[in-house]
DNA sequence: ACTTTTTTGATTGTTTTTGATTGTTTATGG
DNA sequence: CCATAAACAATCAAAAACAATCAAAAAAGT
């Protein structure tokens, strides 16, 4: 049986029977419990099912849209491979804040049940976060309706009452010349003010962002730790300048 | 069975007979008694039932609350009447305070091309907000993730530096001795420093409010107008005390 | 045909859940 | 008020489920 085949059989048997234990997952498909374990890991990452001891049962709200989440596309998978190490960072009792993005969306499942309290801007992430069953804070302020994300100077005051044990940022341009760059200066604004509140700073930034530079410029190479799957070969530059951790698996 | 089947089993016989003995449960799930009690902990630790000695029952009405979703199909005829004529009290220029709730949710959609600013403290209003391109602050603080609210003493503080032509309140219980109330003490504080905050003050309720008291009181009678669809005889009591439109068609 | 990568299932030790047992608290009837 | 029984919280060891690891099998690329 082909992996996406059973996949579509655990997802039809969950759906069928609102909760599913693992033992009848093996069962229906004939797969091994590690195999199913990983086929869950993976759904659930997924967002397509969530996992509880002993199985697995439907996402918890009605917002089930089966078709409507695309398969996972390349950058996605990449941005997940940096979001899951920059998650590892985070340890239980840490308060972090997560800036809007993407990439940094997709740390959201990976800091399941890590008991922390997490701050953000982004008000794509806050549905996740409360999904997930996390200490969530959302940044008061004007919302940039484009890209979801909290900006203005009431954001930005708003945010000086937080102290953050780590921050995680996206970022659209990264040179060692012009540092972190993005188009919004609003935005930038607030990743500024973020760096200075936090004790450790990560940049997440997959390798299209190397080399490019955007409008406006939030912070040196220096001011923040670099997490990526970039592997050319300016690496060298950056890491002379701050710490770089290249995700690969 | 897996423990999130138990849980349900057991919300779902509490749900139908009001008040279940521990004895019971451990009949229905086939699990011991160990177990049922710390589902019952557990249970009882979301909110979604209360310990009694020998089982547990429902959640006191006081305190209820239903959560959002169940709460949106209910009688929604009725509060999207009343929310439209509440938006009608919205003038172009105008910044607004909405509560968060399922009443106040459903004035999004006249409020569309008005060219006004609205601050909410409702999550599930921003997306809906945004949406309509109309200008949107956050409230910043904590989520309640129950109700998709913020809350807490952030929130309170950060909702200080705006001033309300008109603000737009839910609620869960209405009578002329106990003003308005909600069940929630957090939720309440926003309100009430709300109403501070605003030279317009509206209560949005529908018939089933009246006559009800929760836990938390945010107001007198006369601190707000009321816009319902009640017409009991004890309407003319309430327009005594304060401006009341009933909302007929 | 051979190497490399991916997928799979078995095995490991660890964590979570569970039910029995303990002694303590609470309700109730005399 | 006391005695008694039921309900309770706390504890513990067994069982189930778990994540992590590794080598074999399958698939993909050369």
């Amino acid at each position: 049986m082909l992996t996406t085949e059973r996949h579509q059989l655990i997802i039809k048997t969950v759906k069928n029977d609102q909760t599913t234990s693992l033992k009848r997952l093996v069962e229906v498909t004939g797969a091994s419990e590690s195999t199913i374990r990983r086929d869950l890991d993976q759904l659930e990452q997924q967002g397509l099912l969530r996992r509880v001891h002993g199985g697995a049962s439907l996402i918890s709200s009605a917002s089930e849209e089966p078709a409507m989440r695309e398969k996972v596309t390349k950058s996605q998978k990449e941005k997940r491979l940096i979001a899951r190490y920059a998650s590892s960072m985070v340890q239980p009792g840490d308060c972090i804040f997560i800036d809007a993005g993407s990439t940094t969306f997709e740390m959201i499942p990976f800091l399941k049940q890590k008991d922390i309290i997490v701050v953000t801007n982004g008000l794509d992430h806050l549905q996740a976060l409360t999904e997930y069953n996390i200490k969530t804070y959302v940044l008061g302020g004007l919302i940039k309706s484009r890209t979801g994300a909290v900006v203005g100077a009431g954001a930005v005051q708003n945010l000086q009452q937080y102290r953050f044990d780590h921050c995680f940022m996206g970022v659209n341009g990264i040179t060692i010349q012009d540092g972190y760059t993005t188009p919004d200066p609003e935005e930038a604004a607030i990743k500024q003010m973020t760096l200075q509140l936090s004790r450790k700073r990560y940049i997440l930034a997959d390798h299209s962002k190397f080399g490019n530079v955007a409008f406006t410029k939030f912070g040196d190479i220096q001011s923040a730790a670099i997490l990526t799957n970039y592997e050319g070969p300016e690496i060298n530059d950056f890491a002379n300048k701050t710490n770089i951790k290249v995700v690969t698996t």
